[in-house]
DNA sequence: GAGTGGTCTAGACCACGTT
DNA sequence: ACGTGGTCTAGACCACTCA
């Protein structure tokens, strides 16, 4: 079906205008090799095809029934291949249609193809140094972030946190009291704030929400962090939940600039 | 098996040790809904079981088979939505041993499992205002970042790019000329590079690598994004590689702080 | 109406880990 | 030896899109 060698297809009759849909991608020889599961060769045989630069960005893929008689594999073999490249970003598929290689979207919006990111750095530490650790109660503004009534109970603690005994980031943490009954100082030395929740309150942090921006390390951030007033820092608020979607923690964080970077992967 | 509330299994003549090992999950009874794929029933059913916060981290999910008849289902239906939780990170899954409630790892390593990111913000407009546009040899440095041997002549490009017509990144760009003989100033006042080089010289960008850091506006740059000299801004190394993995572009930007920030998701 | 991808089933064989 | 998840097949019905 649908050769685009032939120029049939551009309706005889009609007025020659440039299509704009590119000629559908054709696929080389297949053979399978052995002791690596089917779905993945396929999938692999796809990706070097869609990304040789051979085709353009619309092309269309044979339809699965064709790539079962290309591939001598049965549809669900070939669909757990599409479906691999569908989550990779390198195919739109639309029922009724069929597949295409995808128009690259890495520039038109600011980033329309995720991809992964990584945080480039030594690990942290678990614990530091606190600096401060009160109780009291949830003016309007932190009650507002935590979901909570005005003049709740929450914890405030102010660590020193490091990586590989160098310091590298001061978190301000808030936390509802509630979850938490006490919170020994000496714990928070040692040990992850999530699993001293986790494993002596029973309370399970599930998921985490970053926000990043550019900030300019003040005078006392600087001097916690042996590094000089006013050079770049990253500033980062997480907001961490619970199982039932309450917030467990809200910490503002000033993370040094020269140690850590984000790196991002955009397909 | 493996009945957890059967205290047989902790070896009667032994010590009792804290066994560490949590009870398996048990699932609640569920109905099938008409008109929504069933994978997706299950998958949400089970989202929500293992969410409650009835169950521990390394509790075991039961057995494809036990699913298969709990939710009167295939296993191919089973399995669709299993893979799915497993690949946003609720649950792990071991050949031989079972799946099992994924342990929190949100703070373990300073990024234990990624999630997603965004970036916050107003889109960018395509195009933008070319401040320069020249032709040179490289010199050793822009030759070993974009992998040219010394001399290529290289284009070297500083735009200024906006979002709804506010002025929000400064960038260089630099790129083999070898890739484009001729890169109209033209154009570049209103596409994106990266369509203008796909579509006029048939040249595809397939993937882009991100180094983000924070950094502080310099005169010039805050000159010419309308902010004052010494704000926080992001500073951006971009390399974008072709199909054949060669390097097509690398950049280097600065973005305003104040306008963008970037979101991370963790589980 | 023909072709597409989405869903679902039933059954098979395998390598792996535990016991 | 047994149960686990991983792979693969063959066949069915559906809703959707397009000519």
């Amino acid at each position: 079906m649908a050769d685009a060698s032939r120029s049939a297809r551009r309706a005889p009759s009609a007025p020659v205008v440039a299509d704009a849909r590119p000629a559908p991608v054709l696929l080389p020889p297949f053979a399978r090799a052995a002791h690596v599961p089917l779905h993945h060769q396929i999938a692999e045989d796809l990706v070097l095809t869609l990304n040789s630069g051979r085709f353009l960005p619309g092309a269309a893929l044979p339809g699965e029934a064709a790539l079962c008689a290309h591939y001598r594999a049965s549809r669900g073999t070939i669909r757990h291949a599409l479906a691999e490249l569908g989550r990779h970003g390198l195919i739109d598929r639309h029922v009724g249609r069929g597949s295409f290689l995808r128009r690259p979207k890495i520039e038109g919006n600011i980033v329309g193809s995720y991809r992964q990111f990584r945080v480039e750095g030594p690990p942290l530490d678990p614990g530091g140094r606190v600096l401060s650790l009160t109780r009291r109660r949830a003016d309007a503004n932190v009650a507002g972030i935590l979901g909570l009534r005005d003049n709740r109970s929450i914890f405030v603690l102010k660590r020193l946190r490091f990586a590989g005994g160098m310091p590298v980031t001061v978190q301000t943490s808030y936390l509802p009291a509630a979850l938490c009954p006490s919170l020994p100082r000496r714990r928070l030395d040692e040990r992850h704030l999530v699993d001293i929740l986790l494993e002596e309150h029973g309370v399970a942090m599930t998921r985490a929400e970053e926000l990043i921006e550019p900030g300019i390390a003040s005078a006392y951030d600087a001097a916690q962090l042996g590094i000089r007033a006013g050079v770049p820092v990253f500033q980062i608020e997480r907001r961490t939940y619970l199982a039932d979607g309450r917030i467990g923690e809200f910490r503002r964080a000033v993370m040094r600039g020269d140690v850590y970077r984000y790196r991002l992967d955009l397909r």
